[in-house]
DNA sequence: CTAACAATTAGTACTAGGTACTAAATGTTA
DNA sequence: TAACATTTAGTACCTAGTACTAATTGTTAG
């Protein structure tokens, strides 16, 4: 079926009302920032229109979109500062063993590769060495890793760690760090409390 | 209706003006959310008060508040999500040594202690190290690594990369932190490109 | 005790950036 | 050309304010 459009008709000034809509979303999502008289000039079309589209679209006023930026990254930034452990502690035995889970997503990987980055593997493991501990507060003296295979973002990490020997403030913990069965990752952690 | 305020429960007392803005300025830097109105019931005064207070301490309006969390917080987002590398690059030599500076923040560290935490070291030395190889991507394979001291939220991490050794796609990485020509943490690094 | 002054409260007009709605104009298609 | 979709116009109303004037309290020095 051959339709004419008319954007064809009118040189490409004004564009269909699907498509208006589908870069208005993009626009916005790009830009949360924009007003919706800034948007005219951009659509050329009128305030109205632009208004009836968010409303089709189920896209919230400005003052909405702001809110929610900035309450997002406030909650974010304060779970990331008040994090002590990456990952959710699903399982915790003090002074034995623990298991953590982590949801890899695209924030941690490369991005060319896609492939998770070895730090957030190794903090998900450390901090669950250090949960296992029952020290108030314990530091990595020192740590032997090995990153098995690579992570892709998106990829489910489970982390199992078991305290294997305790001398004086020392812990000797092993932690092992699974995709789906699979090894992705090994570290052998010396924890000392202070 | 009656509405239960700070003020009755602390005895009704309206604190002077002095301490009342002392205290407004930090209710809002915890929670940059509230409105006038909320903050009436907070202090017991009335709406114009709260706003020859606002206007004396220079604090906008907020939307205004909103807007720079969002903003501040926006601009953020992207710039984590962008770094490739944790920490600035301040010399670098391809395929043989390089140096990284890392300012650290109370974000990297433990809230009672004030600790900067393990990961933060590690992931500076560990992108350092792959920045060194002359690949286009390099995955830690192996590390042995060591925490030598406390590292303080504040304290400048100067990391120090050298190319020890190559053999076929193997890299063989040391990295050495320092906080004020001290050593805080060693690693050594297997480097794998792919 | 009272005048002087600070602090607080009241009230009004105005603003941006909208929502929600009705009505009319214009475009498109059967 | 009628039926319908799409766009535009216009109105009343909203929130969370600013900016301003004026009145009312509270406090203190003389």
């Amino acid at each position: 079926m051959l339709v004419l459009t008319r954007g064809d008709l009118m040189g490409s000034k004004r564009l269909p009302k699907k498509k208006r809509q589908d870069e208005l979303r993009e626009k916005l999502k790009k830009d949360p920032f924009l007003t919706d008289e800034e948007l005219t000039e951009i659509f050329s079309v009128s305030i109205q229109t632009i208004r009836l589209d968010r409303l089709e679209l189920g896209i919230p006023e400005l003052r909405e979109r702001i809110k929610n930026v900035a309450e997002f990254n406030y909650s974010k930034v304060r779970s990331i500062g008040g994090t002590e452990i990456v990952g959710e502690l699903v399982d915790l035995n003090l002074d034995n063993n623990g298991i953590s889970i982590l949801e890899t997503n695209s924030d941690m990987a490369f991005q060319k590769t896609n492939v998770v980055r070895g730090h957030n593997i190794f903090a998900q493991a450390e901090s669950l060495a250090m949960a296992v501990i029952d020290e108030e507060v314990a530091l990595t003296g020192v740590a032997n890793i090995k990153y098995k295979k690579p992570v892709k973002a998106g990829e489910k990490l489970i982390a199992k760690a078991q305290l294997v020997r305790k001398r004086g403030n020392k812990y000797f913990v092993h932690v092992f760090t699974y995709v789906r069965q699979e090894q992705v990752f090994r570290g052998k952690f010396i924890l000392v409390s202070i």
